[in-house]
DNA sequence: CGCGCGATTGTA
DNA sequence: ACAATCGCGCGT
């Protein structure tokens, strides 16, 4: 079952910690979400969407799309857009198991998954491609600051399943 | 229109 | 500790 409208369209701190243990599909290839960051807007100088720019302009639209960029020239990263149509929010998916290996940094996930820009926009509520799917595991996991930024670096908005 | 830098990663 | 590598955002 694809997570709804209802899920995503809450704080992206509440989303963040809950989509942990969630199965993120795409094609072929399923993982459990085993770390994430919470993304805001004006009450969070690190996000994307802290100023008004294009490129962010779907973190400020409706909830349970995928925010998919490229850093550094190199690597993408995938995130879900959260929160009501105009509040700004998204979750930063930064780690997911395989059967097989743990995909442990968000460059990977979308290297190892072949997510590019193309993906940037989808409608995960009804895709049937890329999507998160429900799920009854309920982790434990650890709060610590987020990774990689220079700002804001006193939010504790990173979620860490407990191995 | 040019330039600096980033929600990273693999290698030294 | 640092290079790789390029699109975005802001200043000129």
């Amino acid at each position: 079952m694809k997570l709804d409208y209802e899920f995503y369209n809450r704080h992206s701190v509440i989303v963040a910690k809950e989509l942990l243990g969630k199965k993120l599909v795409f094609g072929d290839l399923e993982g459990v979400i085993t770390e994430t960051e919470a993304y805001r807007g004006m009450d969070d100088p690190a996000s994307h969407a802290y100023k008004l720019t294009p490129r962010s302009i779907i973190m400020r639209g409706d909830p349970g799309y995928s925010y998919v960029y490229m850093i550094y020239g190199m690597y993408y990263l995938l995130n879900v857009s959260t929160e009501e149509y105009g509040m700004p929010g998204a979750v930063l998916i930064r780690g997911v198991k395989l059967e097989d290996r743990h995909l442990d940094g968000p460059g990977k996930i979308c290297k190892y998954f072949g997510i590019d820009k193309r993906y940037n926009g989808v409608n995960m509520l009804i895709d049937n491609k890329l999507y998160i799917a429900d799920s009854n595991f309920k982790p434990n996991f650890t709060t610590t600051s987020r990774i990689g930024i220079t700002k804001a670096t006193d939010k504790l908005w990173r979620f860490v399943i407990n191995l």
